[in-house]
DNA sequence: GTCATTGCAAACGCTTTGCATCTGT
DNA sequence: ACAGATGCAAAGCGTTTGCAATGAC
């Protein structure tokens, strides 16, 4: 066990309505669109406790993060549908995909090398068929 | 086949220095890390310089670009060895792992989508043998 | 009342860009 | 000589942090 609910501690209505945002965005969102979105629903927040929530969350391990190709961090709810992208570096359409064998060998190379309470991320990048052979 | 040669122009001394320092070593790198080594090995080269030239090869597709969780970017020449990471979020060591289902996974689920020319990153992070079970 | 959290703005690290200089052809 | 590449330093962007004010318990 790896004693992970040490999240009894959301107390502050900024918090919770990082928390609600994130949760109703339901797939990968930066902080900054975050903020706006709290922003523009009257909830209005401070940037940095937008992304001390974030982060609090992370370190609770109730959100994944990763980082964009442009360097921008996104940030996801755990529980949510879990997938993988497939991006058109042409056209930039993306296509969401699912993976049981990626899952399993994930695990299986976690559990190979004595990791635990793993999560991972993975991006595609590609043509994809409506774009032109030659670019 | 999607004629990729338009590589036809590095002529400065420093677009060589950073493509063979790239090719040397062999796997993901920083801008910045490149830099330093460049300026340790006496041919030092602009951090800027150092950039418009990964940016170059990049976009002639001469390498891949990807970013750290630290929100670094990091190249690599495309025909490196590739494997992927699986990263301790606790004391960051970092275990190189390849893993021919994970390839194959990308190859199929891209060409059922069609999608060409595509590349993958993928990284797993988790909590290693070595770190306590109590954080 | 006490202590953690907020918000603002300044600091920070990585990357990009403006502009004068220099290099290669 | 000219076009393009270089280097420096400043700007830019997303993110983090210091500190006084605010809010929760």
């Amino acid at each position: 066990m790896t004693a992970p609910e040490t999240s009894t501690r959301r107390p502050t209505r900024q918090q919770v309505a990082v928390a609600e945002a994130l949760d109703e965005h339901g797939d990968f969102t930066s902080a900054q669109d975050l903020h706006a979105v709290l922003r523009s629903q009257g909830n209005s927040v401070g940037l940095a406790t937008v992304y001390r929530a974030l982060q609090a969350m992370a370190a609770d391990g109730e959100v994944d993060v990763l980082r964009t190709a442009e360097g921008e961090a996104v940030y996801r709810r755990c529980s949510s549908s879990h997938h993988h992208h497939l991006v058109c570096r042409n056209c930039g359409r993306t296509v969401e995909v699912e993976g049981p064998a990626v899952e399993k060998w994930a695990t299986r190379v976690s559990a190979e090398h004595g990791f635990r309470d793993v999560t991972h991320q993975m991006e595609i990048f590609g043509v994809c068929m409506k774009c032109p052979t030659d670019d």
